[in-house]
DNA sequence: CACAAATAGCACTATATTCGTACTGTTTTA
DNA sequence: TAAAACAGTACGAATATAGTGCTATTTGTG
């Protein structure tokens, strides 16, 4: 179904949680907001961090926090992260695998305008649209954006 | 990687190659010219038959033939009718499984954009698009295309 | 009229991918 | 110095996918 893996939707779950949340949240913080399960909170953070999209904070008082403002980073950013390059078919560009019907293939190259196509569009959307307050989370209820304009390391009320 | 899967890829080769053909043409000898295995091609085009992408004759001469031009028919189409409705994620509209986390997630309704943004994409292009000259299939030569220029609806010649 | 060629439909199996978990090591701060 | 948190690796199980096989039905040809 053109569909994104479960990993990736969860990795956007999450972002998306941290860019509400602001500052530095923990891996098990994160889990118990979204729901999703701790050991794979936890790896998919890595992964995040590893890509630059997330910074960790080691030691005690440590966690993630975005590397960047929720309006720089856009979810195709993400999905590559996770998945690796967006690729509708094997065959298209920047594709890491090869299609071994290349040669005799009836549509040599055009997956790749398609291809594209769907990435222009995934690239122009940003994390803060995908949280956009309109219709904040339920069940977390948080004060007025105004309130938690605090800066970066002041740590998640946990 | 926001991938399609294999059958529907397998799917938009077949129709692509019955495109160039045009007319009637076997299972056997689509499977015979696109190296794609018999027994898949065959439980591809009864799929694609029903869901009226593709004209079914049976009997000795029988075969398949598109049921509308080439212009006629968009990718997202032909996606559908393999995997069903295009969507990123479960809580999509028009997705088929209900995503359990929707009243607490963060993005609700978030991806609906996302994935009306590449549906329409998949609409746009044509199986035309996906086959058009430029660059015919190699191995298979075939008449310049001043000849294989007839009329929709006479194509297969039923 | 009988046979052969082709699709229709169903069910089954094996494979591959993906998901989730567990464990061990490293860093940092109270 | 101990506890809390991240880092990395490796593994097992569940799921989805791909591919196969068989039987029935239709239809043209000799």
């Amino acid at each position: 179904m053109v569909r994104l893996n479960k990993l990736t939707d969860y990795a956007v779950v999450i972002l998306a949680e941290m860019a509400q949340a602001g500052g530095v949240t923990t891996a098990s913080a994160l889990a118990a907001r979204t729901g999703i399960p701790g050991p794979t909170v936890a790896k998919l953070l890595k992964i995040l961090a590893q890509r630059g999209l997330t910074l960790a904070l080691r030691g005690r008082a440590g966690g993630y926090g975005l590397s960047r403002a929720p309006t720089a980073i856009n979810v195709a950013e993400i999905i590559e992260a996770i998945e690796g390059p967006v690729a509708v078919a094997a065959c298209v560009e920047g594709a890491l695998e090869n299609c071994e019907f290349e040669p005799v293939c009836a549509m040599n190259g055009h997956w790749n305008r398609v291809n594209e196509v769907i990435r222009r569009a995934l690239t122009g959307v940003t994390l803060a649209d995908m949280v956009d307050a309109e219709t904040p989370a339920f069940g977390f209820p948080r004060p007025p954006a105004k309130g938690r304009e605090r800066g970066l390391g002041e740590t998640p009320a946990i």
